[in-house]
DNA sequence: GTCTATAGACCGATAGAC
DNA sequence: GTCTATCGGTCTATAGAC
């Protein structure tokens, strides 16, 4: 490389890869164009002529990327998982289980009141099916689902999260945070800050209704 | 005959009444049948045809007794909120108010469990303008809210209820186990029991993940 | 005869797919 | 830009209960 044996290197290939760059510019912009709409109106309200509309391309351009609407659905969804991964992977896991757990709680309701967080409604055969045969996806939900199962069997071992509570459901509780309609409720009530309303459910969510 | 001092009240009128109970009866069906489809798959992918199908009649004969898909699902709406304040009304009053609020939120997720809870997907904009003009179904939702508003105020007021929760923020609390997907993906896993499942839920959401 | 419900065709609009 | 399927909603003509 010092030497620089390739000079086509320095030319063809950065214009190959311009290109490649472009692609995945593009397929960047519609995936996060759909994270957005999934996220404001959900799978089957969101139509792909909205998607294309707010990418600035033609309708065809979508279908040369994605094969079909559930794809579209999919690709996003993949998406926010990376994202999570990410978000995992920046913290510290040198503190205490049940601080990574709220940590962890607080970023998925911080990206749901964002209207960044996809939801995919009940469940619809078509997308099931097309999720369910994600690689990436089902690959990104085993891997956070493992690592969030550590913290939470170690955080019931440190006592701090009740031992009666089996670790799936835990595990689910957490999850459903991206989905809470509370914060959604309270937001629209115009009543508190973003923060208030996320100190309120994680309280809620940690430490119950009932007085401690 | 002309001896029987009520000759159309045991003719006329009973058959006027009978008209009208299989006119309610039918309504009746519809109404079901639009609460089930709406739980079970949610007011966008729930067709006209298929509430039609299911009750066993023409679709025309659908808007003879409601105009529009919106008002079919106002009219489950205003069912389930009916069947909240008869439940509500079932209730032993004298009990502590923390009682009563676990009573309703153990309510609210066997009638989820039992497929009978009908979900308005996100704020779709048609169906939310047809219920903020449905009488029935705001005043039963104001109903509701209050009744809960005064046991839960009475739950903080007795020390049983964290005072530092907003109400309103214990309310929504409350309405969002109506939706908890936590219920179905439990429900899924197939390793407990309904009951099993409403006390797992029941405890995460009074007393929280922490240990107590 | 009258009223009502039914079946089923039918229309217009929209959305997915190409 | 086009094709096609679907869906909400309407219309008509027939059948049957009173």
């Amino acid at each position: 490389m010092s030497s620089s044996p390739l000079p086509s290197a320095a030319t063809a290939a950065p214009k190959r890869s311009f290109r490649q760059q472009m692609h995945i510019a593009r397929e960047d912009a519609i995936v996060a164009a759909v994270n957005r709409l999934l996220a404001e109106k959900g799978f089957d309200a969101m139509t792909v002529d909205e998607v294309a509309a707010e990418v600035g391309i033609a309708k065809a351009s979508l279908y040369k990327h994605f094969p079909s609407k559930e794809d579209l659905a999919a690709a996003a969804m993949v998406r926010v998982m990376q994202r999570a991964q990410a978000f995992l992977d920046s913290l510290d896991t040198s503190r205490p289980p049940l601080e990574l757990l709220k940590s962890v709680a607080r970023w998925t309701m911080e990206v749901q009141l964002a209207g960044e967080m996809p939801s995919l409604p009940s469940e619809n055969s078509s997308l099931r099916a097309t999720l369910t045969t994600n690689k990436p996806y089902v690959d990104g939900l085993m891997d956070v689902s493992e690592r969030l199962g550590g913290w939470i069997q170690a955080a019931q071992a440190d006592g701090s999260v009740n031992p009666a509570l089996p670790p799936i459901a835990v595990l689910y509780t957490l999850y459903a945070r991206a989905c809470d309609p509370v914060l959604g409720f309270l937001k629209g009530s115009g009543l508190y800050t973003t923060e208030q309303i996320i100190g309120m459910v994680l309280s809620t969510c940690f430490d119950g209704l009932r007085t401690r």
